[in-house]
DNA sequence: GCCAACGTTGGC
DNA sequence: GCCAACGTTGGC
């Protein structure tokens, strides 16, 4: 099980939105480097859902239902899609501000100033963050 | 193949 | 709104 980061613009897709819909294809990556960690990713694998732009915070966690298929948007270029279902609203959001001032995150891409939409989390980063939000995965 | 110019992302 | 970081483009 491998554990990930994902980033969007709450006023485009937000973690409410995909609590509504119940499920979204996670398409329009346009960044070789995102790209090749969604084409990593498998059924089962649990997801950061984090706000960029507004609200700075990762909020939920999502888990990806369906691994990487060609990205139906894209009219030119080799691109991917997964489809990513929600698993959980964190209780408390867990701001960059938090994660910049957390020694155990230093590492993490959103830290390092990457500005990769797809990262990877390692497993201690991803429990750490569920641990400050004050948040446990439910029972599958 | 190098690298300058340009565009985009995203935090501040 | 600014601008640093990064990726892409295109002339040479």
């Amino acid at each position: 099980m491998n554990y990930w980061l994902v980033k969007s613009e709450p006023y485009v897709y937000s973690f409410d939105d995909l609590l509504r819909e119940g499920k979204t294809m996670w398409d329009g990556v346009r960044n070789y480097a995102a790209r090749n960690h969604m084409r990593a990713m498998k059924v089962g694998d649990l997801v950061l859902y984090y706000h960029s732009n507004e609200g700075l915070e990762v909020v939920g966690v999502a888990r990806v239902v369906r691994e990487a298929y060609p990205d139906p948007t894209a009219t030119k270029g080799d691109w991917s899609a997964v489809d990513l279902e929600p698993v959980i609203k964190l209780r408390r959001p867990v701001s960059l501000k938090q994660i910049k001032q957390t020694p155990q995150l230093q590492q993490m891409h959103l830290v390092r100033n990457s500005r990769l939409s797809v990262s990877p989390v390692t497993e201690a980063e991803f429990a750490k963050i569920l641990k400050m939000a004050e948040t446990e995965l439910p029972p599958r």
